[in-house]
DNA sequence: GCGACAG
DNA sequence: ATCTTGTCGC
């Protein structure tokens, strides 16, 4: 797909956590949520980062399913040096580059991305899947595996079941089971989606495991091209 | 001041 | 994120 909506802030990269942070504070103004409905959502990419323990490289994958087949339909990676140090909080500046260089030779252009990191669930309201979709200005959801900030209470046990996930006296996400008896994800919206319609979506998008399957897809791609070997097995 | 802290 | 074996359970 095409390049990135807002060129100059995708080329703002900072130089040190203060300006990261100062960046965050004026972007979040650009998110936006929108209503959508899930049963219009025909594909949808999985986005993920792999790194390796003795290599400096890291590995961004983005993995292209349709609904409601959920079958790949296309994928890219992009190998690269992280520019930015792992700071809680800053996550988007370390993995937001690469991931944007793999969206970028994607030959389709999916309705929905989902990212490995959170929405607004984040101390400035604006985590990595709010910063690829301001700058994609496309729709994008984030489900994380563990809490950030806020607090949530454990929803009941059945596939399904949901929770708000409360920061400082609003609704930042929820805490939502995908499988039965299994620790649920938090779902973090954010750019032109809803929280009702994106836990839905996540829903779908995993009906036999904890986590989204773009996301394993993703997940799987990135570990493979990082360790040389070919694409695993669909 | 101290602890917590997405991946 | 990544380093790692076996083991309990459906």
């Amino acid at each position: 797909m095409s390049a990135t909506f807002h060129d100059d802030l995708a080329g703002a990269e900072p130089l040190d956590p203060g300006d990261a942070r100062a960046l965050q504070r004026r972007m979040a103004g650009l998110v936006r949520a929108d209503p959508v409905e899930p049963d219009r959502i025909s594909t949808v990419a999985g986005l993920d980062v792999s790194y390796a323990a003795g290599d400096t490289r890291l590995v961004a994958a983005a993995v292209v399913l349709s609904l409601p087949e959920l079958r790949v339909v296309d994928s890219a990676t992009a190998v690269a040096e992280p520019r930015f140090p792992y700071v809680p909080g800053l996550f988007a500046f370390r993995e937001v580059p690469p991931l944007l260089d793999a969206i970028g030779t994607l030959s389709v252009t999916p309705d929905v991305f989902v990212c490995d990191g959170f929405g607004v669930a984040h101390p400035r309201r604006f985590g990595l899947a709010s910063h690829l979709g301001v700058l994609l200005e496309r729709r994008t959801l984030g489900v994380g595996k563990s809490p950030f900030v806020g607090y949530a209470e454990p929803p009941a046990a059945e596939r399904g079941s949901w929770s708000p996930l409360v920061d400082d006296g609003a609704v930042v996400g929820r805490s939502l089971r995908t499988r039965s008896g299994v620790r649920p994800v938090y779902v973090s919206v954010r750019h032109r989606v809803d929280l009702g319609g994106a836990s839905e979506l996540v829903l779908r998008l995993a009906p036999e495991y904890r986590l989204p399957e773009p996301i394993r897809h993703a997940d799987r791609l990135s570990r493979d091209v990082l360790a040389d070997r070919a694409p695993q097995r669909p």
